[in-house]
DNA sequence: TTTATAGTTCGACTGTATTGGAACAATAGA
DNA sequence: TCTATTGTTCCAATACAGTCGAACTATAAA
């Protein structure tokens, strides 16, 4: 991976708010063993359906964390300009989900 | 690994001129087939003796990259303060080491 | 003791990040 | 069609990071 490339992605991970929502992406917003803590579950929701998909992932970031939506929008885009997740809008569904090779790729280089 | 910590060693890592000081102190500065690439190479200049520590090396920041002594003093510091280097100094010597511990810390937290 | 070298600290400047509000576009549902 | 919901884009405000020069301390060498 080329050292630019890595520090974009450090960059988006080097904030709490944006490294919290690449984790509740990663792990699903409810789950309880995730390594964010117990900072992500929604009280009175159901959990994401879909294994290593969140779907409603940006109304369900804006509902967990105390930041506008227009911040939101910016943390998921600095998150998928680093290549960190995709995003795909199907309607009104917001899925996303994280790109493991590029973890993988980072796990490589910290080697 | 808490959160916080982690987000404070991205951010450390979150900037080409200390990444690249971080690859010079872990692989040695004069290594030709380091991540950082050539950048690194002294020009007429001996190689670090020690395998996993490097001598002299603020000395040897200040004259690979282009930085003043205090920008390159801030990195060093930076880089400490995440706990992902170790300096000593020694009379003039200052020998710094990259804490390998926190890097596979970081691998596990990546998992 | 004087001088050179090594690294730190402080203050200032500049540029970049983080954030929210407002206006907007697109979709879904009534 | 009208309305509510969802997410984007633009703008502005504030905070933070990166950088340097100057003044400083500490050590080594002459």
């Amino acid at each position: 991976m080329e050292l630019s490339n890595c520090v974009k992605i450090f960059k988006a991970l080097a904030n709490e708010q944006r490294l919290k929502i690449f984790f509740m992406i990663r792990k699903g917003c409810c789950s309880t063993e995730d390594k964010a803590g117990s900072a992500f579950r929604i009280k009175n929701k159901t959990c994401c359906p879909v294994a290593g998909v969140i779907e409603k992932a940006f109304t369900k970031v804006c509902e967990c964390m105390n930041l506008s939506r227009s911040t939101v929008s910016h943390h998921f885009k600095e998150l998928q300009n680093a290549g960190l997740i995709s995003c795909q809008r199907d309607g009104q569904m917001y899925r996303c989900k994280v790109n493991e090779e590029v973890i993988n790729s980072m796990r490589d280089f910290l080697k």
